[in-house]
DNA sequence: AATGAATGAGAGTTCATTCAT
DNA sequence: TATGAATGAACTCTCATTCAT
């Protein structure tokens, strides 16, 4: 009678929305199991442990941003601007959900430098994201302004990600891409920095 | 064992301390009392249960931030650069701990939205930072430009709080500062906005 | 250790014989694991709690005593003597153990008026009770006296189990259920009301 | 400073009345100390323990019973008739708070057989009502007739405090007491027994 | 006599996890 | 693969009690 009720993709999806908005510490393998309508033990043919579920699910929005986010910053044989655009609609698309945010973010203030395997993914994705927005920039600032640049943006960014949870309003995380789109506008910037 | 082991004051800071370094659930009232010295059943002498004694640290500290940082930037007797001076050293000062942060940030993300009473000083918190940004920068900018720069700069402050753990690293809070100070510079002001 | 170690009626039995024996509140969830050799977590795999498991245990035996007591009275078919013979048979069979008695009565005792589905149950089996026992006096008496003759012989067995118990002997119920025996023998009845 | 603030007896009846209502195991010090405006080490200056307190309490209320209600069956200087008059209205008056009942009958339930001390009281209150009940009736019966109709009565006066509770209703309890002014009808007692 | 502070023990309950079916 | 049953450990919290003040 085992047949496969829900595919462990599925059930990772079911995971990330809720350790994205109630945390992973007050979610439980319970309230896991009820959201995808299986029993606890069942979730343990998918995953050998909370912990691990969390790293998988880490993991994922890890790569996920690398692949459909930071990597638009790469596509060199678009234009900056071009680059600039998509990237930003795509992480105000992403991140604007009121109710949860960033789950790397969630993740990094309730469990960051506790455990390593869940370190070691936040740490690589802000890694990534800087040297992504590193990359563009340098063709309009110097290899130090373009670090400075791009570590502002994305402080900016997870501050308006927490903000507007705070809010309820998503405008913050708008306020952050543009921020980011004007840094490409070339006038200002001879101005300013 | 009667006479008294610890003020209730000290059980708080302890509880700060834990909640802002290990999030609220995952820190139990095993955890305090051990950091108190105490047995679990004497924390119940100080407090009514976990979420009262997370309502008060949570009070504590927007109070705190209240009283002796925000209240800084309404000084108007001193000069804005001065205020803003004294303002950004404070913050840095107390928001510098690479392995803690802001507990207030903290608490938004972890349980942000799921109890009223917490929700209050969480927002709270954010809209008199909001107020007492505004205020200070009302000398400089237009209304809108000034809520629209405070709002930028709380963001950014919280963001660099998160990014600064991650780092293990305070630069991006010192870099949030700086901006703040740099918006009171005046020529660049006129040029950039 | 899985592979089931009790049913759960099994457990639901054990714990009628320790609340009926020692009392609701002083029959801890431990005590019952305990007598179901089970650990105490296991428990909750039967009930969601000691409360609920309360009212199971006080709704089994409330619709035991509908279905294996009262419904003797009901037996029109049989003459009433017989009735009688068999209801009071059945009702000193059950409770004459003089180490617990009525779990009902005990519980209307103990937490009567102070959880509302418990109540319900409580005066449910006394309400039945007087219904059947009105029931078959009807056929000997007017409606007002045999709802008194039932009210008192209520009133009568009650009182009769707990004075056994405290009496270490149970002569009471005997003589409460030979006093219901005699309202049935005519010429008594019509020199006495 | 410290002046009395409550008697130790008041803080007995106060201790009574919660142990009537709310049970043994359902009633802890700290509920009699806010009985009694009083904190709970306070408590310790008027008993060493809970069950001592309970002893006391039961004490007295049996005491009470012997001095005030079963001493009254003894007046043989009164006719049996006011005796009994004045016994059942004593009676009725005492037992008829449906909210609470009798507490020695209550303890009977609740911890009948379990603490040596509380049995004691427990029994010696139901063989000196039993004792006092025979004095009377054995001026009307024979000492076989006058032991079994005190042991109906007893039963049939504390199962109707039980149904009272139950009812909500003091009408159970004012029947049974009818029936024992009934007892001393004489010609009924010719034709009926 | 009163109390604030403390405590070991234990309450009811949930946790993540295991395993036979 | 799915699950019902089980469990040790831990959870928050209350218990009765003690003792210095």
């Amino acid at each position: 009678m085992p047949v496969q009720k829900i595919s462990t993709q599925s059930l990772i999806n079911k995971a990330t929305f809720l350790f994205k908005t109630q945390g992973y510490f007050n979610t439980s393998i319970s309230d896991i199991a009820k959201a995808c309508d299986l029993s606890k033990a069942s979730i343990y043919h998918h995953t050998t442990s909370k912990l691990d579920l969390a790293i998988t699910v880490l993991k994922q929005n890890y790569e996920y941003a690398v692949a459909n986010y930071f990597s638009i910053l790469y596509l060199d044989q678009l234009s900056g601007d071009e680059r600039i655009k998509r990237f930003t609609n795509a992480i105000t698309e992403h991140y604007q959900d009121i109710n949860s945010g960033c789950i790397i973010g969630n993740f990094a203030l309730e469990i960051g430098g506790q455990i390593k395997e869940l370190d070691n993914y936040i740490q690589a994705y802000f890694n990534d994201w800087r040297k992504a927005l590193i990359h563009i920039l340098s063709s309009k600032y110097s290899e130090a302004e373009a670090k400075a640049l791009a570590e502002e943006n994305i402080s900016l960014t997870q501050g308006a990600i927490m903000f507007s949870r705070v809010d309820g309003n998503s405008a913050h995380i708008h306020h952050a891409m543009n921020k980011l789109v004007d840094l490409f506008k070339e006038e200002q910037i001879q101005a300013c920095l």
